[in-house]
Parts: C-alpha cells; sequence; structure tokens
DNA sequence: AACTGTGGCCACCTCC
DNA sequence: GGAGGTGGCCACAGTT
C-alpha cells in the first residue's frame, strides 16, 4: 500500500502550479475556505476555514440576513400581503434594483429581509409561501447566498483583516498572464474581463489537506445489514487511515472472540474497549482532530449510525456528539465530511472525469477499477471473524477510502478543490451534489456578482417556451445529433477528425443562452440559426455563452496543451491534467443541463439551438469533405471517419473549419484500418500498433457472459493482427478454430454457471413491470420467491438461459444440465456476426455448416 | 390446439 | 441530453 507520505519536496524547482509545498506557499494566517454553513444557534453564516490542520470557525460580522426579492413595491405587499410584515422572522424591506436579462431591463424590486432562513422557505407559512408567484430568489439555500453575496470562492485562501475575510491574492507570474491573455486577444471586451478572475481560479496552488478516513463494523446476526436509524447493535470496530500517517483500529470487546493469529505484515495499533460508550467517545475524539473525514456511505450508514447508537442507546447527549444528521446527510459540525460514495456516484464523475472505469458505485468496485485494489474476501461473518482479522478486514476499507483520494498524485482531492473554486460550492455540497447543481450554484453566483434577478424557472419557460424541433425517438422533447449511416466494409488508413467540444463551441459562437435566445429586441429577430427556428441577441453576450465559453477556450487553448507538453516536469503535467479534467467534468455538461427539466435555468430552446448547431456543424464538413474528394465513411455527432485522406486534404479541413465554422477541428485517430457494419454506434478499429477500439459491439457489452467476452476478446485480439488486406484470409482460419473450441466447451458443459451469466440491473423495483416480464425479471422473481433473497431495485441479477418455461433461471438456482445450449451458440453467432459481416466472413462458413463453397465445389 | 411469423413496444446498454 | 443497437415480450394472424 502506498505510503500516505508526501515524498519528493526536495530539489525540485518551484513553479506557478506546483502545489503542496504548502510550507513554502501558505504563510501563517492563510487560511482555505473550505465551506460556508448556517449556524442557528447564533442566526449567522460562518465560513470554515482550513488552517494546516485544524477548522476555524469566522462568524459572519456584517449582519447579512437571508432574504428573498419580490417584484411588488414595499406598499404593495403591506396592502395585499399583510402577513409578510407580520410574520414573526420579518426583518424589514429594501429597495433593490436589478436587471432582469429575459426583457433586458433594469427594475426596481423590493428586498424582503427576514431574520432566519426558514422564515423565508421551507415552512408553510414561509413569506416565500405568502407571497406566493410574487416572489423571486427564494429557493437558494442561505450559505449559497452568502456566498454568492459576499463573493466567496470555496477552494480559495483567504485571511482574516480586522475581523473580515479578504481573499488572499496569488500573483501570476507576468510572463504566464501575457501568454494566456495574448492566445484570446481577438476575443470580446466582457471575455478579456472576465479572464483573470476565472485564471486566479486555477493558478492558486492547492494546498495538501489533512484528513481521516474511517470505516466501521457492526455486529449482525446471520450477515443482515443492520440498520442505521435503529443501531440495535453494537459497533464492534472501527479503523482510521490519515494522510499524516495516522492508523489506529478500536474494537470492542465481546465473548466468545478469539485472538486470532497475527496477520503478517499487519501491524496497525489495535485498542481494545470493554464498553462501548467509551469506544464511541473516543472515536468523536478521534474525529474531531481532522478538518476533513472521508468515508465511503458515511452519510447513510458509518456517521449515521454512530449518532444514533450513541444517542439512542448510550443516551449521549446531541450536543457531545460531533456528527450532525440531516435527512440523507451526515455532516460534521468541527469539520467537512466527505461521502466519497456520493462522489463516485455523481454521474459526471463516473462518466467524464473517470470514463466509466466502474459500473457500480461500490468501495470494492471503485477500487479495483482506480486504485486495482480491493476489498478483503470474508470467508465467514463478520461478527464471526477474530479480533485480528475484523482489525485487518476493517482497517483495510479505511485504507482504501482514504487512498481513493490519493492514488495518482491526490486527484481526486486536487478535483474537489478545482470543482469547488469552479462552482462556488461548499467542498460537502460540491461532493453530494450532481453537475446540475454545480452549474446552477456557478450561474446563480455570476448572477449576483453582475446585478442581475436570478429568474424562476416558470418564468424562463413562460417566455421561451418549449422546443421547437422534433426528436426521433418518441418521448424526447428535441432534435438531437446526427449519426451517419456508415458504408459498410474493412477499410484501410481511416483518419478520424473530430471536433473539439462541439457543443460549448456552438453555445459560444451562437452566443446561446437562455436570455439571448429569442430576446426582446426587434433588431436580433432577423439573426437566425441556421437549421432553426430560433434567432440570437446580437446586442448582448449571453452570460451562459460567456461562461462555458470561456472554460472550454481555456482549457482547448491552454491547459488540455499544456498537460501533454513534455517539455514540463510530470508533476507540473499532472497538475495541468487535472485542471483539463475538472474544465471538462463542467463544459461537457453545460449543454445537457438546459435541457433537464429539473435544472433552475431549463431552457428548451437553448438546448435545441445546440444541438442544431452541431448538426450544421457536421453536415457542413461532410459537404467540405466531398468537395475536396474525400471519403466519409462513418459520422456520430461530432466525428467525421474519413477514408485514406492526405495530409493536404486534413490539413485543408480543418482549416476550413476553423476559418468557416469557428469551430476547431481536430485529428482524433489514426486508425491502420476500421471494420464497419450497416449498424450504427457500432464499428471496430485497429492502431497502427495493434491496439483496438471497440464500440458498441455487443462481445464488450457489459451484460454480455463472461465467457463469451473472453472469446469476443480472443476474436479482437487475432484481428488486430491484421496489418493488410491480404492478411485477412489466413487469419480466417484462427477464428475458424476459436468458435470450434468454444462450441465444443459449450456443448460438453465444460462453462461454468458464472461464466455463462448474463448480468443485467433491475431499474425498477419488482412489481413495477407491469407491461413486459423481461428475462432478468423473470429470474428475479423466481429468487424472491424460492429464497428469502430481497430483491430492489439498483440490484444486479445474474441469470442464465434454460431450456425451462420461463427460459432463463437466476444464477442461485440453476444447474449446468438445465442450460439452452441452443440459445448460447444463438449469442456466440450473432455477437460474431457483428464483426465478421463486416470483414465478408459469414458465421456459418466459419462453422462449417452449409457453406456456399462446399455446395459448389 | 400447437406452431410460426410479424410488428409494435419495452427494457437495457452504449455512443457521443 | 438524444440517437440507436439488441433482444425479448406480447398480441395477433395465418398456418400446420
Amino acid at each position: 500500500m502506498n505510503s500516505p507520505k508526501k515524498t519528493n519536496k526536495d530539489g525540485k524547482k518551484t513553479s506557478e502550479l506546483t502545489n503542496k509545498q504548502n510550507e513554502s506557499i501558505i504563510s501563517e494566517g492563510d487560511y482555505l475556505l473550505l465551506s460556508v454553513s448556517y449556524d442557528g444557534r447564533n442566526s449567522k453564516a460562518v465560513a470554515n476555514l482550513y488552517d494546516q490542520k485544524n477548522i476555524r470557525k469566522h462568524y459572519d460580522n456584517s449582519g447579512h440576513l437571508p432574504y428573498l426579492i419580490s417584484n411588488l413595491t414595499t406598499d404593495e405587499i403591506q396592502d395585499r400581503y399583510p402577513k409578510v410584515y407580520k410574520h414573526e422572522g420579518f426583518e424589514k424591506f429594501e429597495k433593490v434594483r436589478l436587471e432582469n436579462l429575459i426583457v433586458d431591463k433594469q427594475i426596481e424590486m423590493t428586498k424582503v429581509i427576514a431574520k432566519d432562513p426558514l422564515s423565508i422557505g421551507g415552512k408553510v407559512n414561509s413569506i416565500r409561501e405568502v407571497l406566493r408567484n410574487n416572489s423571486w430568489e427564494d429557493r437558494i439555500r442561505y450559505h449559497n447566498c452568502y456566498i454568492f453575496d459576499k463573493g466567496l470562492i470555496p477552494g480559495l485562501f483567504y485571511n482574516e483583516v480586522n475581523g473580515n475575510l479578504v481573499k488572499k491574492e496569488f500573483q501570476i507570474p507576468e510572463e504566464l498572464k501575457k501568454q494566456i491573455t495574448n492566445l484570446f486577444s481577438a476575443e470580446s471586451d466582457e471575455f478579456k474581463n472576465t479572464l483573470p478572475k476565472i485564471l486566479e481560479l486555477f493558478f492558486t496552488p492547492i494546498p495538501h489537506i489533512e484528513r481521516l478516513a474511517l470505516d466501521i463494523e457492526v455486529e449482525a446476526p446471520e450477515n443482515r445489514i443492520p440498520d442505521p436509524n435503529e443501531a440495535q447493535q453494537p459497533v464492534i470496530c472501527i479503523s482510521f487511515a490519515a494522510t499524516d500517517g495516522f492508523k489506529k483500529v478500536l474494537i470492542l470487546e465481546r465473548e466468545g472472540i478469539e485472538e486470532g493469529e497475527k496477520i503478517e505484515g499487519f501491524n496497525v495499533e489495535i485498542q481494545k474497549f470493554k464498553e462501548e460508550k467509551e469506544l464511541l467517545e473516543e472515536i468523536f475524539n478521534i474525529i474531531n482532530n481532522y478538518a476533513v473525514t472521508l468515508t465511503f456511505n458515511g452519510d447513510n450508514f458509518d456517521l449515521k449510525y454512530l449518532y444514533n447508537r450513541a444517542n439512542k442507546i448510550f443516551k449521549i447527549r446531541k450536543d457531545e456528539i460531533p456528527i450532525f444528521l440531516g435527512r440523507e446527510i451526515a455532516l460534521l459540525k468541527k469539520g467537512i465530511h466527505v461521502d466519497l460514495y456520493k462522489f463516485f456516484h455523481n454521474r459526471a464523475i463516473q462518466l467524464s472525469a473517470f470514463s466509466n472505469k466502474y459500473r457500480r458505485v461500490s468501495l470494492d468496485e471503485v477500487s479495483k477499477a482506480l486504485l486495482n485494489s480491493q476489498k478483503i474476501e470474508l470467508d465467514k461473518f463478520i461478527s464471526d471473524l477474530s479480533y485480528n482479522e475484523l482489525a485487518y478486514y476493517c482497517f483495510h476499507d479505511s485504507e482504501l477510502t482514504l487512498d481513493l483520494t490519493q492514488f495518482n498524485n491526490n486527484l481526486v482531492m486536487d478535483l474537489i478543490i478545482l470543482l469547488m473554486r469552479i462552482s462556488k460550492l461548499s467542498m460537502e455540497d460540491v461532493t453530494r451534489q450532481g453537475i446540475s447543481s454545480w452549474l446552477k450554484n456557478l450561474f446563480y453566483f455570476e448572477h449576483r456578482q453582475r446585478g442581475y434577478l436570478i429568474p424562476n424557472p416558470e418564468y424562463i419557460l413562460s417566455i421561451k417556451g418549449e422546443a421547437k424541433s422534433r426528436a426521433i425517438s418518441k418521448g424526447k422533447k428535441y432534435l438531437g445529433a446526427i449519426v451517419i449511416e456508415p458504408t459498410p466494409g474493412v477499410f484501410f488508413n481511416v483518419v478520424v477528425l473530430d471536433f473539439a467540444s462541439l457543443y460549448p463551441s456552438v453555445i459560444q459562437r451562437n452566443n446561446l443562452s437562455y436570455e439571448t435566445i429569442n430576446c426582446p429586441h426587434k433588431e436580433c429577430k432577423t439573426n437566425i440559426l441556421p437549421n432553426t427556428k430560433y434567432w440570437v441577441c446580437t446586442r448582448k453576450t449571453g452570460l451562459s455563452a460567456l461562461i462555458i465559453g470561456l472554460l472550454k477556450e481555456l482549457r482547448v487553448k491552454w491547459f488540455k496543451l499544456k498537460a501533454k507538453d513534455k517539455s514540463l516536469s510530470p508533476e507540473e503535467r499532472n497538475m495541468y491534467d487535472v485542471i483539463q479534467f475538472a474544465l471538462k467534468v463542467i463544459v461537457n455538461a453545460a449543454y445537457g443541463v438546459f435541457g433537464f427539466a429539473n435544472f433552475p435555468l431549463y431552457c428548451p430552446p437553448v438546448a435545441d439551438a445546440t444541438t442544431a448547431g452541431g448538426r450544421f456543424a457536421i453536415e457542413q464538413t461532410i459537404k467540405k469533405a466531398k468537395e475536396l474528394n474525400v471519403e466519409v465513411l462513418y459520422g456520430d455527432t461530432d466525428s467525421v471517419f474519413l477514408y485514406n485522406p492526405t495530409k493536404e486534404q486534413i490539413d485543408e479541413l480543418i482549416k476550413w473549419s476553423s476559418k468557416e465554422l469557428e469551430i476547431e477541428l481536430d485529428v482524433e485517430k489514426n486508425f491502420r484500418w476500421v471494420a464497419l457494419s450497416d449498424r450504427k454506434k457500432n464499428y471496430l478499429g485497429v492502431y497502427p500498433n495493434g491496439a483496438v477500439d471497440i464500440k458498441g459491439l455487443t462481445g464488450k457489452k457489459s451484460h454480455t457472459p463472461m465467457f463469451l467476452q473472453k472469446l469476443f476478446f480472443d476474436l479482437i485480439t487475432i484481428l488486430s493482427e491484421v496489418e493488410k488486406k491480404e492478411d485477412i484470409e489466413p487469419v480466417k482460419e484462427k477464428i475458424k478454430k476459436l468458435v470450434k473450441n468454444s462450441l465444443t466447451k459449450l456443448k460438453k458443459k465444460l462453462y461454468s454457471l458464472e461464466d455463462l451469466a448474463f448480468r443485467m440491473v433491475l431499474t425498477r423495483s419488482l412489481e413495477k413491470y407491469k407491461k413486459t416480464t423481461p428475462q432478468h425479471v423473470k429470474a428475479a422473481k423466481q429468487l424472491q420467491d424460492s429464497t428469502d433473497i430481497k430483491i430492489q431495485a439498483g440490484d444486479v441479477i445474474f441469470f442464465v438461459k434454460t431450456r425451462t418455461s420461463d427460459g432463463v433461471k437466476p444464477i442461485q438456482l440453476a444447474r449446468l444440465t438445465d442450460i439452452d445450449t441452443k440459445k448460447y451458440k444463438q449469442a456466440i453467432e450473432s455477437t460474431f456476426d457483428q464483426v465478421l459481416d463486416a470483414l465478408g466472413i459469414s458465421f456459418e462458413e466459419l462453422t462449417g455448416i452449409r457453406t456456399l463453397d462446399f455446395f459448389m465445389k
């Protein structure tokens, strides 16, 4: 396991981006802003500052209070809604002038200020409920509201000056600043004015943050997972692993449990407790020592359990427990709790950042995918483990949890800090909330900073309406991307070009934002976007176009290039890579949120116009390619597959795109050869070095049985040896052998049930399948009926195909003799056919039955 | 009464 | 977020 201590601090030259060298960059009195919360007892916002070791609480000293905005005047409110100023939480009215972007006008509004957040909203008689449709900005969590108004940026450094928080400025080296500014000399003034504020987010060093990971084990009869709401069973073990090298296991002494053999290589200190209450108190002491505590599912289990165990069973007073429970969240009173389960569950993290490397979000799966390490497998129940075994098992989980934030040079921790800076969310929030929440917060922040009214979702919808295009698939709201009909066959020397960040580029170039699309100005109405029924503003830059454009440009023109720049040190490149990573996550999601109904700035016309711009770009590119006499074999959304183009043709196309479309087109891949069938989103490409790219093919899909995935992999290995056209024929023989072997194995029942199992996720609970009963649902039902296993939505069902009346059996109930060999033969056939038909080989020809050749000869 | 073929639809997984 | 592939379910019609 990795040593948690930071290494090599010496000898390396300091650069603008080297992080973690806290002592050389951060001076006494510098605090990193980790989060802002609301202290109900003092009725004040409080900033949680990290001072290299502990959390320092900074209470608001400006008298800032929660509020909402009303479109009514003070008199009108008093007249029509007297309950407002009679409300016990009402403080006062204030006049404000705000810019309503949708109508493009400054408007006089009333700030209704309250004594506490719940008086604004959250109760049945809150002021926002009283004011109903005359209330704005009333659904913003107060701690975020405070961040916006004070312009605080979580993840940056602050000093306390005369009791005020003052941001610490890190000077970006002049030379660097100049280089970057020069890149964007052609951009608008707004762009250039906003640039420095954004640069600060990325060039402020990211400090090392000391953190503690913990994991608890609870005595569980029959291996059932104990209910953390009741916390009936005793906590028998807890382990800690921290970045400062602290490692410890606390164990509850129980009757009949043996010491057990010492486990080799495991020498973490174990402390035993006779009384569980004392154990709990010691846990709380340790937690209080750290600014950041990490868990895997601590919100819903570990911390919740500890709290309820302490409070309900041992009657420890609430104020003596360092944990604070929300509905589905467990926070710490002194420090920050990061639940990595929630973080890794985030779809943007799973997809954009870790490109779907892990499928299910469990400590075991995520660790396997990212750390190449996994949980210790147990052959008995937790309650039956000896002390030594228990300590070893439990500690390993803490260590994995800690490692998930440490691997690859603290990638995850750095990513979290960067995402905090971009989204302006507290550490607790950014690690728990989804991408739409990040973007919401980012846009809200910018609205407040610029004096814009934050519009109500219904208001945007009432003015801008739904999308005007019709989607291809039913149930979808607007037309999406184009997928080009592939030309079937094998093609040598294929170059794939793709647009760098197509949708963000369209948003930027076409000035798309909820306020600019179908804007109120008469003269803009003729500025129709190609391929759409929308016009876009010519007077003003859209806020989302500006922000997304900036982030995208920085990523594409600076950070991405620097991450690949071999002249930089590995540490520096790594840092640049994390930054471009963070930007990618945010920028890629920007288009999707405008089409997501729960996003508060939901604006289907923006999403609609974005995909339309994408379609326009790819259509024009295909047209241009044809003009240049290059054959386009295939393309999907933002890519074109070019058949044997010359260097000149490629350059010409790239130049044309940059000039005419104003979107960067790049060479993404160079294939030695590509096999295309007539199916869209399915292909196989082989690189010059023999590496293979497989897309969409069944053999690679996660539900495909193991044996078939392996078989498919073998097929790919054989094919990757093909270098030229003549190589295809001899390869057939090899494939033939492969298939024959497998078929024999199948007939002789040499594959295990595990190998033969299909794996599918039950997306809903069993009762909810009304219209049809898919196979995995059938298997799940059998399982539930004949065993006491509870089956829930989200469970992965393992089933095999059988000759029984249902046609399937769950793996737990099946035997090898039940297997329907025919069905499996079919599965092999269809999987192989997807690749082979592109190569002009038929499956039947391979298996030697009824070949055309046989009849001919 | 038991099979076979068909089309519409559903569910899942993947691509970008 | 929409597009699109695969496989299965299900109702129905037309055989066998």
